[in-house]
DNA sequence: TCTTATCTAGAACGATCGATCTAAAACGTG
DNA sequence: CACGTTTTAGATCGATCGTTCTAGATAAGA
């Protein structure tokens, strides 16, 4: 029953660097044991089955996001200091996970409909906590978009498009690319 | 020698549908001939194999936008009515081909090394177009980011997310949205 | 009508998929 | 050491994958 912790771990790892690779079905469970020298029964001896590692990936990495962020959102300060902690905090979690990220949102549509309901709820869970944040900083006059469902998803598209071409070996270092990615979610391309 | 156009087509048609449902490696050669009543030898009388197909599609639909965009972007008009107008025919060319577009995206790391060549140089295409325009833009004093490269990326996160959230059913109109979008991009969330 | 090229279906191939079964090691606890 | 549990490898299952082969149907040109 109690299954052993770390040797689960190392598996996960693995699995989340090839599904981010490869994506969810272009990974297969041999590639996974072979990744790690392992044999496919110990695969399904940590984890039922496909999806259940998928979920298990989830769990891992991207479930707790939605709490980090409320708790940055709800956190003290003026509201537009606020909203630009939300976006770095999310900026930084992001890339602390970019791979399972990359992953949530690659093979959304290739899961179990269970899969695809845990997947989507997380989602948007996020957005309203985004809708909310605008709602606030309306009611400030902070922000003049009329459809605050429309700017959400720009605003999470600057955040999710980046985790496809940040590369961490490049030469611009992370930093940097959250005050553009701030700046611009804030006050667009044009100068003032 | 000479091959049908219209039943090549038809395929192509089906094609788009499901690998813009499933994902290229989620649908199998058979799924195709099945959604359309057609033996799987008929698929490939018409395309030498599934990666071919794929790239059938690209030519089909994807591979013109970056001359399009070039045409209004070399147009006449001030500078920043230009680059709305780049925009806005970004916009509308990537909802007319929604579907084609987001195969373009979700599968890019699981083609041939050809396949990606090809994805690559389209990619990185409309990249420098966008950042040709933001150096013009630049030279009037209209564009205030430093790094115009992340500039670009941010840009086009913003038009291909919209592809991934986008329901033609919903109850929002194109134009609506279309608005909404180019001027986030332009002037971001904050009221001025 | 005869002939050739085009189009089509269906069976089959080897490879690989997710998953299961069996059984032997390794481990923890008395 | 002896016991039951946890962990492991390897063979195997039926299903499905991309692709090929064979051969019959259809269309076109002479």
């Amino acid at each position: 029953m109690t299954k052993n912790r770390y040797r689960r771990d190392e598996l996960l790892e693995v699995a989340i660097d090839l599904f981010a690779e490869r994506g969810y079905v272009g990974t297969s469970i041999r590639d996974i044991a072979k990744a790690i020298d392992r044999s496919v029964s110990n695969v399904y001896h940590y984890f039922e089955n496909k999806e259940e590692l998928w979920l298990a990936i989830l769990e891992y990495s991207v479930q707790g996001l939605p709490e980090k962020l409320r708790t940055v959102a709800h956190g003290e300060g003026e509201p537009l200091e606020r909203f630009k902690n939300l976006l770095r905090v999310h900026l930084e979690e992001s890339t602390k996970h970019q791979r399972e990220t990359k992953i949530f949102f690659i093979d959304e549509e290739r899961l179990s409909p269970k899969g695809k309901v845990i997947n989507k709820k997380i989602q948007k869970e996020i957005l309203d906590i985004y809708v909310e944040q605008f709602r606030l900083l309306q009611s400030h006059n902070l922000v003049r978009s009329k459809n605050l469902k429309i700017l959400a998803f720009n605003v999470l598209a600057t955040i999710n498009w980046f985790l496809r071409w940040y590369d961490p070996q490049g030469d611009m270092s992370k930093e940097d690319i959250y005050d553009e990615i701030i700046d611009f979610v804030l006050y667009g391309m044009c100068s003032r």
